[in-house]
RNA sequence: AGAGUCGUCCAAACGAUCGCUGGAUCAAUUCAUGAUCCGGAGGAAAGUCCGAACACCGCAGGGCAGGGUGCUCCAUAACGUGGAGUCACGGCGACGUGAAGGAAAGUGCAACAGAAAGUAUACCGCCUUGGAGUGUCUUCCCUGAAAAGGGGAGAUAUCUUCAGGGUAAGGGUGAAACGGUGCGGUAAGAGCGCACCAGUUCUUCGGGUGACCGGAGAAGCUAUGUAAACCCCACCCGGUGCAAGACCGAAUAGAGGAGCGUUUGAGGGCGGCCCGUUCGAGCUCCAGGGUAGGUCGCAAGAGGUGCCGGGCAACCGGCAUCCACAGAUGAAUGAUCGUUACCCGGUUCGGGGUAACUCGACCCGGGGACAGAAUUCGGCUUAUGGACGGCUCUGACC
RNA sequence: CGGGGCGUAGCGCAGUCUGGAAGCGCACUUGAAUGGGGUUCAAGGGGUCGGAGGUUCAAAUCCUCUCGCCCCGA
């Protein structure tokens, strides 16, 4: 009794812990993987840009926001592609909690999205996302 | 010190926080989820230019067509790759480059210029024979006092022209002109002959596994270039590619079979059941093909390091040792902060120097290339930041 | 993973197979014609043939490598 209570005690710990932590988590639940998604979103949702990026977005199935990124050969090289991934998954990753609803977003990265570094893209990525919630 | 050339190595490091992803173990446990531990991009991962492994399809064997390769020997699972050499070319040199078989099997092409562009011949030219013309000379005849004129014959020519023959020495060109120079020779010339030089072919000797190299002799043999033009010769190649291929397999629709039904009403609606009412021709089951989707293929050897032996080397053999070494699939391998190291610029200080400048320290600001696995290996090619070493040439000093 | 095409003057194209002086149309400049403009006529300028290397006497054309753009199949 007596040693089985610490453990139990740090155990909960860690859970309550991770579930604080767990807002900045980023799984397969929080992306968009089908293909016909993503042709579902291009069809029928509502699209938004600035001259970096273009978001397209409608109302989905689950009961969390979802995310899809799409930067097409036209941007830059693999390294460039993967770059600007990383940086839009990474910042959705870190603001999604503050996005209400339950939207799947699919951000396309424009051409001049190539030249900008991390945090110009918060900040324009910050913007987009601003303007789905109050339309 | 400068310029160059060849080669080897590295691809910033560490910490904290928040994440992503594969495997193993545990949580009753297959999935899902969570915890712990271990692992998570490159020298080119790139281009996809070659070669293989692997999978399926095809296939008795041989040939044609088509494609590829092309100095020699060796290495290799294989290669268009590598190593060692040969030859040619470039460079003062270190060294580099080379699709480097055959033009004497045949066909095609060689613009412009030029006489002519591949058969050796036409043109100009040179020489020669003959004819005609013209000029000159000699001689004869006629006219005339003479000068001179006319006509005939013969000879001759640094002349003109026509016809025949010889010749390939010479020919504003051209990228390239059928060996070069000299002497002889000739009517003029010509490898026509001779000497030397260059090349080709053949014979032979020596070295080398061989490509080839060196020497001797013979034949006047002199034959253009182009095969990254067709082609010939030798050798190699069955096709498609992990979206290969194997397995599981929903909903809906259609096709097949069985059963129950079509005023003797299957089945459905009117909150559950019966009655009732209403709609009115299909409904239920079976097995199979197959789509979306999913699982496997899919991550441990043509492996690295060291020593020994063979080989000039590429590489091969043996022993020891190290790892078990990324496996995503809208596609992971990251973000933020801090510290240190490196490079660049600047301020200040100190040392050296007349100065230009140089060396060291502190601080501030900035920078870090090319580039992302996608079935897996071996190469090639291309892009790109730096460090170190060998060698060569030039200059200065000792 | 595999296959195909294109790159020539400011723009659109021919010439590439079969190597031999870089062309056509529009546009541009100048001149004529008109009172002026348009139309028309005449003359003219403008091209490292995407880049590098090679074969050849000679390359837009042949060969190799490379850059960019576009398309197709599974």
């Amino acid at each position: 009794m007596i040693r089985e209570k610490p453990k139990r005690f740090f155990k909960q710990l860690v859970a309550g812990k991770n579930y604080l932590l767990r807002r900045f988590s980023f799984t397969k639940a929080d992306r968009i993987l089908k293909r016909s998604d993503f042709l579902r979103l291009s069809k029928t949702g509502k699209s938004i840009h600035n001259r970096y990026f273009m978001i397209s977005y409608c109302p989905g199935c689950y009961d969390s926001n979802r995310l899809g990124v799409t930067v097409s050969k036209r941007v830059g090289n693999a390294v460039t592609r993967n770059r600007i991934k990383r940086y839009v998954r990474e910042h959705f990753r870190l603001n999604k909690h503050d996005l209400a609803g339950n939207w799947d977003i699919n951000v396309i990265a424009r051409r001049d999205a190539a030249d900008i570094d991390s945090k110009e893209t918060n900040k324009w990525l910050h913007n987009l996302y601003r303007r789905i919630e109050t339309p």
